[in-house]
RNA sequence: GGGCGUUUAGCUCAGCGGUAGAGCAUCUCGUUUACACCGAGAGGGUCGGGGGUUCGAACCCCUCAACGCCCA
């Protein structure tokens, strides 16, 4: 039996089991056509938040309707690396047990210590998948540092390389000085920052005078190697061509041209620092005969290096600034100090400020990968869902810069390069295919470094079906079918998926790319552990089950905005899961139980006609939702269905004919609808809420598993216009005598007689027909229509009298009437102007001028009645 | 500076060319044997401002404003 309480954590924990372990979660099905889903593999440091929570239920929403639908629906699962961050993690969890750092152990030692913590807290996260419900493919469950994605990830390598589109080149990067690593462009967030603006005077080589520069980083002035005016600044024609004398350094640097240069900013001449800016790199580089030369200023870890005059070596950046400053002014070239707000590099790992450093490193071309990844999604191969995340995506792969792919980290792919004694770098798969390059003999040393963790995630959709290897998986399962992610992580991760998908696999590695939203606080701010407005998505299950935490992230899910969460919703959508619960019970305390056919019991009474009818309306929008991927759309649909239809009406409408005493054969086949009906509507909720439907479904039958179920017969099921019409006439019916009795104040509880004025034979059959019913729930019975004063209540053509003698409110009744009558005639005067506008009739759809017609003559028949209602009360 | 998005009931959001919707919240009533995590009923919106197109605009176009995000 159907226990009288609720209580999800009784089942969910044990449903999950019983699917992991009966393979249900990947069901052999190779005659299906699949359907593939990769996951956007979670941090393997990380535990679930509730970003994470709103991504899986969407994707195990689609998964598992896909599933019912009979598909071979295969959810790839895993977990990824996270280079930068779990390698600090587990330095930071060495310093905290007072354990040697990672520099003292050592690189094999420390690589040891990172597997050691994976082997112990990896398994975090997707434990907590599990109990979200995401009905993954566990068995295949994949790594991305593990030995085949290892393979995968040289092969790569060493093909762009040979290729010609992977290469190492010395060029500036964002280089971390803490975490001492250079970083891509995408690792590097943009803050702006009160600073200042610093003005100085560098003599002029022929003592003539001084040029003045304005610079908000005075510490590189040491690596200074021209000054730069704009070609067309009067001020400075004269001196370009003509030398400066660099104070403090005393080195003579050239004046030079560019139109780089703003001539409204400061004084209108810069410095060049080639080595530690971008874009004055960019002017030595379009300035070869200028011979600027390029001064790395400092160590990896942003002190001041020996390149600089001695007083500064060792220094810190921010010690070298106060130094040249003081320096400049002991010497009397310091113009002004000037307030300046401006944005400033942060890595957005470390928090440091992001040095631009000058350094080897290993780069992708990404510029020509980017070609057929725009032109798959221009034409098609792969949309984005909402469209308007394609121009996101184009925007940035036509600017797209050389990527920079090594890290300078312990924790990654290890590049597959070895050196020479001379330098002479080969590039190969494994060791013995690099020295056999080198020649037997040749000392051979493995570069340090290893590859950014996107470099091996851009691999997932194909290297977790095996490849290199040619398997059945992935003829079967590449392309996906769909990805789902924020939309944060277009530029990291799909964007690259799709280039390296296409450049490796010569097709899109899925046809679809779902982006959702962020999650926000009910504030609509951004979730942040420093703000300590993030949610625990593990506590809300436990607070309300997982069923009602999903339904929350579906319903709220509506395509192009952010997720505002609020607790309430989530209550609300648990008290819906209270709600199925009962009826569910109200049905087995009745004999209903399972059908054990897809198709529907025969059935001749209107109600369950009716209901058949609604079913196959719900299946018809949730299978449109899900085809547009409109999640809110498909939790609407059930809500509906199961609340406002099935139980609010259908198991009202139904108890008179379950009674004792009822028609034997209307019971029955009523039972048996019913019944059909509460397995569509488990069906149908199951992809959103797995959970509760699964322990209905056993307990109102014997048989298997819900979660392998056949989809509703949508097509097959009847719509019955004549009962859906009977059944509308009575729910209206029974709304308005309750709306009215409750306007003049009659007890809820009070049954009343009532007769009947204008009904056709039509209506007077429904009445007949539907006695039971109203007498329940509108509670009125026919009766004689005695005298004193009436509730009217009009309904169609049909005015319902309602005969109250003295005890009705003749004022408020009154008042009902005429508020009544006062909307029906606007709406008939707004109709009747409209039609009487012979552009209307003449330009309209021929459609929308009958439509007018007839809401014109039933609204002027309704006021006809509701006056003769107000003429009778006198 | 460039681009994108948002602005509809107290709150969160649907609707995107033919009479303004949902959930929650609010108010009133109610223990009729599934459910008070409930039932019945009610109130509440000149759809950000202005202009235009159209027989007709929350919806299309232009413009302004506010807020948010991304890129430089």
């Amino acid at each position: 039996m159907i226990d009288r309480i609720f209580d999800p954590e009784a089942f969910e924990q044990r449903w999950y089991q019983h699917w992991e372990q009966s393979g249900a979660f990947r069901p052999q099905r190779p005659d299906a056509q699949p359907f593939t889903i990769v996951i956007p593999p979670p941090n393997v440091t990380g535990s679930l938040h509730i970003g994470h929570a709103l991504d899986n239920t969407l994707q195990d929403v689609l998964i598992r309707w896909h599933r019912l639908q009979g598909r071979d629906a295969r959810w790839i699962v895993g977990t990824d690396h996270a280079g930068i961050a779990t390698q600090m993690v587990v330095e930071r969890q060495l310093a905290e047990t007072q354990q040697p750092g990672r520099t003292a152990m050592g690189r094999d030692a420390f690589e040891a210590k990172v597997w050691e913590w994976k082997a112990e807290s990896g398994g975090t996260i997707t434990r907590q998948l599990r109990r979200l419900g995401a009905s993954c493919d566990w068995q295949n469950e994949r790594f991305t540092m593990d030995a085949g994605f290892n393979t995968a990830v040289n092969k790569v390598f060493v093909e762009l390389f040979r290729q010609g589109l992977l290469y190492r080149d010395k060029r500036l990067v964002n280089w971390d000085p803490k975490l001492k690593t250079a970083i891509s462009d995408l690792e590097v967030e943009y803050r702006e920052v009160d600073g200042k603006l610093w003005h100085f005077r560098y003599p002029l080589e022929d003592g003539s005078g001084f040029i003045a520069i304005a610079t908000t980083r005075p510490e590189t002035i040491l690596g200074d190697g021209a000054v730069a005016v704009h070609p067309d600044d009067e001020r400075y024609r004269r001196l370009v061509g003509k030398r400066c004398r660099l104070p403090v350094v005393d080195r003579l640097i050239p004046i030079i041209a560019d139109p780089m240069v703003e001539s409204d900013f400061g004084s209108g001449a810069v410095k060049i620092t080639a080595a530690h800016d971008f874009n004055d790199f960019a002017v030595y580089q379009r300035h070869p005969q200028a011979g600027i030369p390029l001064i790395n200023l400092m160590n990896p870890d942003a002190t001041m290096a020996d390149t600089c005059p001695p007083d500064y070596r060792g220094l810190t950046r921010e010690a070298a600034r106060a130094s040249v400053v003081a320096d400049f002014e002991a010497l009397g070239l310091l113009d002004k100090i000037e307030p300046h707000r401006h944005q400033v590099p942060y890595g957005d790992r470390s928090g440091v400020v992001i040095e631009p450093y000058l350094t080897d490193q290993w780069y992708v071309n990404a510029g020509e990968l980017a070609k057929d990844a725009l032109a798959a999604v221009h034409d098609g191969r792969t949309r984005f869902v909402p469209a308007t995340w394609e121009k996101t995506y184009f925007n940035w792969m036509e600017n797209i810069q050389p990527w920079c792919v090594s890290r300078q980290l312990w924790w990654g792919h290890r590049i597959p390069a070895w050196y020479g004694p001379d330098g002479k770098v080969f590039v190969a798969e494994t060791e013995a295919e690099a020295q056999a390059q080198a020649g037997a003999g040749v000392p051979l040393t493995r570069d340090e470094d290893v590859l950014d963790t996107w470099f091996s995630s851009a691999l997932w959709p194909f290297g977790t079906l095996g490849w290199p290897e040619q398997t059945a998986d992935l003829a079967r399962h590449y392309p996906g079918d769909v990805l789902v992610t924020g939309f944060d992580i277009i530029f990291f991760w799909v964007a690259r998926m799709m280039m390296q998908g296409l450049h490796f696999q010569g097709e899109v590695p899925f046809r679809t790319v779902y982006c959702h939203g962020l999650v926000r606080d009910a504030q609509g701010q951004k979730m942040s552990k420093s703000k300590g407005n993030t949610v625990d998505p593990l506590g809300l299950i436990e607070k309300y089950g997982a069923d009602a935490l999903r339904f929350t992230l579906t319903a709220m899910e509506t395509q192009g905005r952010d997720i505002k969460l609020n607790e309430s919703r989530i209550e609300g959508y648990r008290n819906f899961a209270t709600k199925l619960w009962n009826a569910a019970r109200f049905a087995q305390m009745n004999g209903i139980a399972g059908h054990p056919d897809l198709l529907p019991p025969a059935a001749s009474q209107p109600v369950n006609r009716w209901i058949i009818g609604e079913v196959k309306a719900c299946a018809t929008a949730l299978e449109q939702a899900i085809a547009q991927f409109r999640f809110d759309a498909y939790a609407d649909a059930i809500y509906r269905l199961v609340w406002s239809r099935f139980c609010d009406w259908y198991l009202e409408l139904i108890k008179p004919l379950l009674a004792d005493g009822a028609d034997a054969a209307a019971a029955a086949e009523t039972r048996a609808v019913a019944g059909w009906t509460l397995d569509q509507i488990l069906v149908m909720l199951h992809p959103v809420m797995p959970f509760l439907t699964e322990e209905l479904w056993h307990q109102l039958a014997e048989r298997g598993d819900l979660i392998l179920a056949r989809w509703v017969a949508t097509d097959a099921l009847p719509a019955d216009a004549e009962a859906s019409a009977d059944i509308d006439w009575l729910i209206g019916l029974i709304s308005e005598v309750r709306s009215a009795r409750t306007e003049v104040n009659v007890p809820p509880s009070a049954k009343l007689a009532y007769a009947v004025d204008g009904a056709t034979p039509e209506t007077l059959a429904r009445l007949a027909a539907n006695a039971a019913a109203i007498e329940r729930l509108a509670r009125i019975v026919p009766g004689e229509l005695a005298a004193g004063g009436r509730l009217a209540v009009v309904h169609g053509e049909a005015t319902i009298l309602i005969p109250l003698g003295d005890v009705i409110d003749l004022a408020a009744e009154k008042a009902r009437l005429e508020k009544a009558l006062a909307a029906c005639a606007k709406e008939r005067d707004a109709l009747a102007g409209r039609l009487a506008n012979p552009g209307f009739t003449e330009k309209a759809k021929p459609e929308a001028v009958d439509k007018a017609r007839e809401d014109h003559a039933a609204r002027t028949a309704e006021a006809e009645r509701l006056q003769a209602a107000l003429a009778r009360l006198g």
